[in-house]
DNA sequence: GTGGTCTAGACCACA
DNA sequence: GTGGTCTAGACCACA
């Protein structure tokens, strides 16, 4: 994995532990692999792993037993704020950029309809293809 | 001006020269700064500024005047076309992001609405304050 | 400061620097000691005072300024909450020891209302010898 | 059974046989173990039982009958007094506390009510689950 | 085996 | 100056 240096790197982890959970790759009580593991797979030390999973585990994201392993939620509540939280970050990014680049709201809207249509049609023409 | 070091710094600098132009600090028809100036302000070689108004020239969106300097065109049909172009550019990144959290197009649309709606609801409260 | 080794050290300096705060010797608003000073006040790594500190951030109890230093939060209701969490931990201590103790809830209450007076009245006679 | 190092161990035994008497699991006028068989069960030496057991002989707790065993009393005034003890040592502890965190005698009492309802109203809810 | 805590010390960012 | 992050490594607790 790449870190970008002006990113704490633990929370680059939380973010990429925060899209597995997200995109189902590490599913609903799914056991995450051992943090010594993911220390020598993400090539950090084990303290920076640690740091990223106290923290998600106080947001209640993962769960640890003592002992046992560090593994996924099952709270499904939790599960769907976590994924809202990232579509409310990236929607807020699109809003700014394009609210900077002087469009109105409605012309937001109206544009990401048009490109969604285009794509679509694009899409189905790959498909075709 | 801060430059990421993994894009070409004369392509970043075609960004800025855009961004400018679409948000109205440089008007259609507007003269620029002399190449040595912009050389100086954004502290790279002149040679870096040259390539990219080269670029920015062949694609219509500057035009220069020998002996007199480079201007914004005025052919507003190029403007719209370079303003659409960052839109959509924006829109991909959008689209590309949420679709990997697992969000359908209507959804898109939907959630874009929803948070536009918030932060106009916010944006007025605080307003009010 | 001395410290129960049965309970991690920086959740042990997390209630004492809660307990400066409740009992008023750290004010709304308060600058905390420098992380250093605190490391050597109270013998311990820096690292331990950070974990403690960057808990309570996360709390809101204090808030950091970062290359300033460490403050206590002014927002009252934080701390009214922090002050009324340490009263209840109090409280389910003194009510499952006096459960355990075969006292029914109507019980507690009555003996503690029958405890306050017999020491409100000694403190008066300590006053008045 | 687990001792702390820091308070003599006959004194701990003490609390654990008082404890066991005003719970209940030790009636009025039952026989205690012999002393051999509670060194063996707490892991001490049959001197520091004997030392337990000579307070509160002392006290008229417990009773001995020469080469029958020991057994708790049966006069009720003295094993009232030995759970109001108790009561009272827990009390004091919840009332210095609750004062070093600025409550008025008043205060307690109260907080102690509403804990008590909230905790009662959240027992039945379990109840019900 | 698993995770949790702590230390010592380096180096960075902000003011 | 101030706090923030990270590493290397020791040692502990739980199962």
């Amino acid at each position: 994995m790449q870190f970008d240096d002006k990113i704490p790197i633990y929370f680059q982890i939380k973010g990429y532990i925060n899209r597995e959970i997200i995109t189902g790759e590490l599913r609903p009580g799914a056991q995450l692999p051992p943090v010594r593991q993911l220390a020598i797979d993400l090539t950090v030390n084990v303290n920076t792993i640690q740091r990223a999973l106290s923290e998600l585990t106080a947001e209640g994201v993962i769960v640890t037993q003592r002992g046992r392993g560090n593994f996924v939620t099952e709270d499904t509540k939790i599960l769907a704020e976590l994924k809202q939280g990232e579509v409310t970050a990236q929607l807020a990014t699109t809003y700014d950029s394009l609210a900077g680049l002087g469009l109105t709201p409605a012309k937001m809207v109206q544009d990401l309809r048009d490109y969604i249509a285009d794509r679509v049609a694009k899409g189905k023409e790959d498909a075709h293809a």
